[in-house]
DNA sequence: CAATCTTTGACAGAGTTTTGACACAGGCAA
DNA sequence: TTGCCTGTGTCAAAACTCTGTCAAAGATTG
């Protein structure tokens, strides 16, 4: 899922970024309108969050240019002034929810998901497969031959993982970085571990997941 | 949805009671017009059926002193005077209908039905199956191997939300979300309490409500 | 103010993740 | 080939996190 941030104040962009990634989010940061209107064109993010009082273009004004080009994907906006009439202003513009500055961390990630649920209700039940294992992302479940495996959620963001790069290797830091968080540094056998657990599950485990010495792991498939 | 039946001929009033509770109502008994003031402090019933023409207080006045207390809920007259002017009167006081004796069973639950759909147009008196429970959320009531079984509106809502996702997990954000409201976030066991609580109404409550760690919970269904 | 419903804090218990020790394997140079 | 270095596999214990449960405090409603 990715979002794109629009933020003119570096040390609040960073945060919001930092704290989306936290939650597994893939965040696309810009620091001003002009430049959130070109990222949107390279990413298609599938949720924009944008300040409303920036200097050059305004949230508002992005709002209504994205807008032409697509209707579909909520637009969240962050915003300082709390005033009724420029909710009702953003909302018009098809705005689909307000945050007030300033915002706590949980106010933030509880509209955002809120949001989302709303825009992407599918999501819930999503179904992937690989090589002969079917996986359930939001059930933390899979089957295979028949066979029922619970996983855990560090297990389904693995795997997710190894599908999205569809056979390439993925590297630890990668590994790390998209299951774990950016800043974390786990200074042992943690991937290891959590590899060795997933061949354990999954029956002929080591051959579907195979080791790249010196990379990281990649997926037959 | 509760109902207070008022009615001076013993035969008559059970026969209505019982009518009514075959269709799923909660009906409270009122043999005068005086019992039926003091039911209606206690029970505040949705309806009020009040027949016309009863020794002491009739259901005129009845209706009147009702009306000074409360001017929403519905008044349902049943009469044996079935001359224009009475029906004119009764309107005049804020009655909602009228069913003229004899009846038929089938025009008292029609015009019963009708009186709610117009007053409650909201609620549907849906009901619900939920595995080998039977929810009517609009009453906070369920049923379970014939027993009995009071909610309260949270219960309901977080049943529902479960309902609603058909055995997929629901995550503990979206019930915070769908349950409590968007930027509400309690800050320690507030939503374990209340699964807690409907696990224990319902039996066995720990098979149904699956906890799925790390993520939410899930309707076994 | 009494009854009911909700929230909270403390604590226990279960499940997951991390860590450290050690074994093993692959690459490289002597 | 042997020996060495580095990277990976495996195990079990430790550390940590999440959830269940209880009792009591707080809110709400009649």
């Amino acid at each position: 899922m990715k979002i794109l941030v629009t933020e003119d104040e570096p040390m609040t962009l960073e945060a919001l970024g930092e704290l989306l990634r936290m939650e597994g989010f893939d965040v696309v940061e810009a620091s001003g309108g002009e430049m959130a209107l070109k990222l949107w064109e390279e990413v298609h993010p599938d949720l924009v969050c944008l300040d409303i009082m920036m200097p050059g273009m305004d949230g508002y004004e992005v709002c209504r240019r994205l807008r032409e080009k697509d209707s579909r994907t909520p637009i969240l906006f962050l915003s300082a002034k709390n005033e009724e009439k420029d909710i009702v202003a953003g909302l018009e513009l098809g705005a689909d929810d307000f945050i007030r500055k300033p915002f706590s961390t949980g106010e933030v990630m509880a509209r955002i998901k809120s949001v989302i649920r709303r825009a992407y209700p599918e999501k819930g039940s999503r179904k992937i497969q690989m090589a002969d294992v079917v996986v359930w992302p939001d059930e933390l479940r899979a089957e295979q031959n028949g066979l029922g495996i619970e996983l855990t959620l560090r297990e389904v963001k693995m795997l997710l993982l190894l599908e999205e790069k569809k056979g390439l290797p993925v590297s630890r830091d990668e590994f790390l970085d998209r299951c774990w968080g950016m800043d974390y540094f786990p200074d042992s056998r943690t991937l290891d571990q959590h590899v060795h657990m997933l061949r354990k599950k999954i029956e002929g485990g080591s051959e579907l997941i195979e080791t790249v010495r010196g990379v990281g792991y990649r997926f037959r498939g």
